[in-house]
DNA sequence: TCTGAAATTCATTCCTT
DNA sequence: AAGGAATGAATTTCAGA
């Protein structure tokens, strides 16, 4: 991969749908070999795939909550497939320490989190402690790595 | 926003690439009114943009750390500025209660991330603990919202 | 690996229902 | 609002440097 490569991915990254000759312009090269690099990129798994990104409150999920789960060491397998089958939690990281993982959960509002909590996240196979934090503002919003040079 | 729209989003969010053609397959329509819906919900806002989702350790980015910031409630406009001139720092939420404020960190190892915490993370105006949980395993990647019909 | 041109597929507009 | 046809763009392939 060399810094055209790199160029591409800032670029793809900025907008996913740059057409291949914008895209060939912007970092210096014609569109064919502009697209073998990405359709490359693509095939090596350095480009996973492309995304729309929604807006949250426009499809009723404008109510964002961090939550760290403690749980015990068995089952670990378990807990995180149990975590795969709830939509809610559109995010979910395992940890090395305490809490042992931290999920981010989109819901419509507090009565639609008071009420996945207590059906869903709390009855994690080997939860011992759920704690729940209201997200007042994304600062900054997931999507782009920086790629340097 | 009615169900068909709702589809689109859906596949969108799996897809951000698809051709108009294939979409409108999909969500039983013919290319021209999913074209025009397509474009209303990108004026409206619902869709804010398309990304290529790149694989972090292809780019160097493979060791990724939670950092919960905790800081006096002075200059909270400076610290998230700060925040924002950091280009390791993917993913900020301001929270309610403590810890105040929520990172994601996505540097090459563990010596870059020790030179980010001493040079960038301790010197943000007005933090006053920061600390730092390893990510051993995303469980689910940010990305998609659910979209119920 | 790039360029440039040719063939194909797609996006987009307009008009009708 | 949706469908269908027409046009202009973009993608994709391929031969040659």
């Amino acid at each position: 991969m060399d810094n055209i490569d790199r160029d591409i991915l800032r670029e793809l990254q900025k907008d996913g749908r740059l057409t291949i000759q914008e895209l060939a312009g912007r970092v210096g090269l014609t569109s064919s070999p502009c697209m073998r690099r990405v359709r490359q990129l693509e095939q090596d798994g350095v480009i996973e795939g492309y995304r729309a990104v929604v807006n949250p409150a426009a499809v009723g999920r404008g109510f964002e909550v961090l939550v760290s789960v403690e749980r015990d060491t068995r089952s670990v397998a378990e807990f995180e497939a149990a975590l795969l089958t709830i939509p809610e939690v559109v995010e979910a990281y395992r940890l090395m320490g305490s809490p042992g993982c931290l999920l981010r959960v989109a819901v419509a509002d507090l009565a639609a989190y008071e009420k996945l909590w207590t059906e869903k996240l709390t009855a994690l196979p080997g939860a011992t402690a759920v704690n729940s934090q209201i997200i007042m503002k994304p600062i900054k919003q997931p999507g782009g790595l920086p790629v340097d040079r």
